[in-house]
RNA sequence: GCUCCUGUAACUCAGCUUGGAUAGAGUGCCAGCCUUCUAAGCUGGAAGUCGUAGGUUCAAAUCCUACCAGGAGCACCA
């Protein structure tokens, strides 16, 4: 619709079309059009008043069939479009509405929610598993061929710690009980333990570490995995084990998929190998206690290799980039995780530059804020946790009750789990989000529930009016002198497929987010001002009702978000 | 100390990329609406120094500079 305008007024000034379309807005309010064009940047080009120009443009534009008026208010140019000729397109659109073909078959590789082996998932995880998952979906709507991949955190010096940790305070009656949290008031235990050691005037980053005699043990316990040692190994396998038990449950509570599973400790080889190339290339550097690092013009230096040549993060990190290139070309990766992580990140990019891999430059992080309770921050370390599967089942149990209660039908797990869903996906990501129960459990207004809602209320009037098909057969439809709701539904709808490539290019669920709730609101507006069935209008608004379904249906699934019939 | 991010109504946030007409929602609060397709809904109301101060511009929440406040990074952690 905005294409005809634009199209139209190329025709007639001396402006690019992609200029136009910058131009082009949508007025304050309906009642003064539904596309302006202001006039200001034409009067600086032409030298003439901006409302003179106005003015002479109106009486030079022809009518279409599509634009029924064109007024003049000031030097806004404002176009009324012919409801009807849009009312047509919109009806007749189908399931596949808003897919897009911007990526052409493109691969696109997503690392995603990659929690860390041991440690429990809590809601602080939630973010890099809800943005990439939705990450993957507007890809794959938008033609790319996305491969979600995630990276577990299955080595590292975290490792070393529990391992520690297993083999001094293990309750085994309590691990069987409870793995997870077993393996947490392990992690928990040794953490202050570490802490005590802690001296003052060590409070400088890192610093506490360095010479920590906990740390230390960790470090020599992560060295005996990385050797190979049996009864080490042993214990790590058994860790891996119950940890990946535990995502699993949570991940399919989610319904999140991923195409690939892999730890961290598959490319601890092939990281030091490269390192062992920048070495020898000259890009890195060796300490004369071992250990090797690697400087850049603008960033701070980043250590490769530990002095006790144990791979870190960074080292499994080059060889996994590496890995992944060979094995799929792709065209992007994304790396989805928390915007701490930036530095790390950009530090990685350039090491993969400076080793002459050129597809450093297809490497994206897309960085988060943090979810905060209240004024903490999650943190593992001080058992300072809200676990992600609890908080799924708190939301779910909420959900049970509100059908209980409203006496309703409904699938609580699909209503819980995107009720959390959108009360995260709604935010923008580079913004910190403080969980709170309160909000998370509201199912009015802006939330998940409202927008499952609005669906199942239009697929209600669908099924009803089938039921009374047989009295009503007039098949046949007229577009009626529309309402406003219906105006501003129809709109809305149309907006859709420019929403989806807009999140695409930012990488931003939240501006579908944000879109789904205007549609349902849009939505909700025309349910409570239009009768459907029995209206001399019937036929057409099942038209728009269906609509609708199908754009909010496609806008929730981009989110991750399932729809019911009835609810 | 250096670098990055954030600051819009009581609370949670859109709008800022690409400057334009009276700054929008939701929650909460107040007042209404269920014998009509699902009230997890709809209608109306009160509520704002767009962090502060300058600058650029015909025009600034939006761009630039400085400052203030909050968060983060600058680990042989991940």
């Amino acid at each position: 619709m905005k294409q005809i305008i634009i199209d139209l007024l190329a025709k007639y000034i001396k402006l690019k079309k992609e200029e136009i379309e910058k131009l082009i807005e949508i007025p304050p309010n309906s009642e003064m059009g539904d596309y302006a064009f202001p006039c200001f940047v034409l009067s600086k080009k032409e030298k003439k008043a901006p409302n003179a120009i106005a003015e002479h443009l109106a009486n030079k534009l022809p009518k279409t069939k599509e634009i029924e008026k064109i007024e003049i208010k000031g030097p806004y140019l404002n176009f009324f479009v012919n409801k009807r000729y849009f009312a047509e397109e919109i009806i007749k659109l189908n399931s596949n509405f808003g897919k897009l073909n911007l990526g052409k078959g493109k691969k696109i590789v997503i690392d995603f929610s990659g929690p860390n082996i041991g440690k429990p998932m809590h809601i602080g995880h939630i973010r890099s598993t809800i943005l990439g998952d939705s990450l993957m979906r507007i890809h794959n709507f938008s033609g790319y061929n996305p491969i979600g991949i995630n990276y577990l955190g299955d080595i590292g010096l975290h490792i070393g710690k529990l391992i520690v940790a297993y083999e001094l305070w293990l309750d085994k009656d309590a691990l069987k009980k409870d793995p997870i949290a077993e393996l947490l008031r392990l992690y928990v235990k040794f953490c202050s333990k570490e802490k005590t050691e802690v001296q003052e005037g060590q409070e400088e980053a890192g610093e506490e570490f360095k010479n920590n005699e906990w740390t230390n043990k960790a470090r020599e316990k992560l060295k005996l995995l990385e050797l190979g040692d049996k009864k080490t190994h042993k214990i790590w396998q058994e860790i891996i084990s119950h940890s990946k038990k535990g995502f699993d449950r949570v991940y399919t509570m989610m319904n999140v998929n991923f195409n690939e599973t892999t730890g961290q400790s598959l490319f601890s080889i092939k990281g030091k190998t490269e390192v062992f190339n920048a070495l020898k290339k000259g890009i890195a550097k060796r300490e004369s206690d071992g250990a090797i690092y690697i400087e850049f013009d603008n960033l701070p230096k980043k250590y490769v290799l530990r002095s006790n040549s144990t791979a870190s993060y960074i080292t499994q990190d080059i060889g996994a980039a590496i890995e992944r290139y060979k094995k799929y070309k792709f065209d992007k990766m994304i790396y989805v995780t928390d915007f701490r992580q930036e530095l790390h990140f950009n530090q990685l990019f350039q090491i993969l530059k400076k080793l002459g891999y050129d597809f450093s430059d297809k490497l994206v992080h897309v960085g988060f804020g943090t979810v905060n309770f209240g004024k903490e921050i999650m943190a593992t370390r001080q058992g300072k946790v809200i676990l992600l599967e609890d908080v799924l089942k708190k939301t779910i149990d909420k959900s049970q009750q509100e059908i209980k209660k409203r006496k309703t039908k409904g699938n609580a797990e699909i209503i819980g789990v995107g009720a959390i869903k959108y009360s995260f996906l709604k935010n923008d990501p580079v913004k910190d989000v403080n969980f709170s129960w309160e909000h998370s459990l509201n199912f009015e207004g802006d939330s998940g529930p409202y927008l499952q809602y609005s669906y199942a209320r239009a697929s209600s009037i669908i099924r009803k009016s089938e039921k009374s098909k047989l009295k009503s057969k007039s098949k046949n439809y007229n577009i009626p002198e529309l309402t406003s709701q219906e105006i501003s539904l129809i709109k809305k709808i149309s907006e859709f497929p420019e929403v989806v490539e807009k999140a695409e290019k930012q990488l931003n669920p939240s501006i579908i987010a944000n879109y789904s709730f205007q549609l349902a609101q849009s939505f909700n507006e025309f349910y409570h001002s239009c009768k459907v069935i029995g209206d001399d209008c019937e036929a057409f608004r099942l038209k728009l009702v269906n609509a609708f379904r199908t754009t909010i249906k496609n806008s929730l699934y981009l989110l991750g978000i399932e729809v019911m019939e009835e609810m």
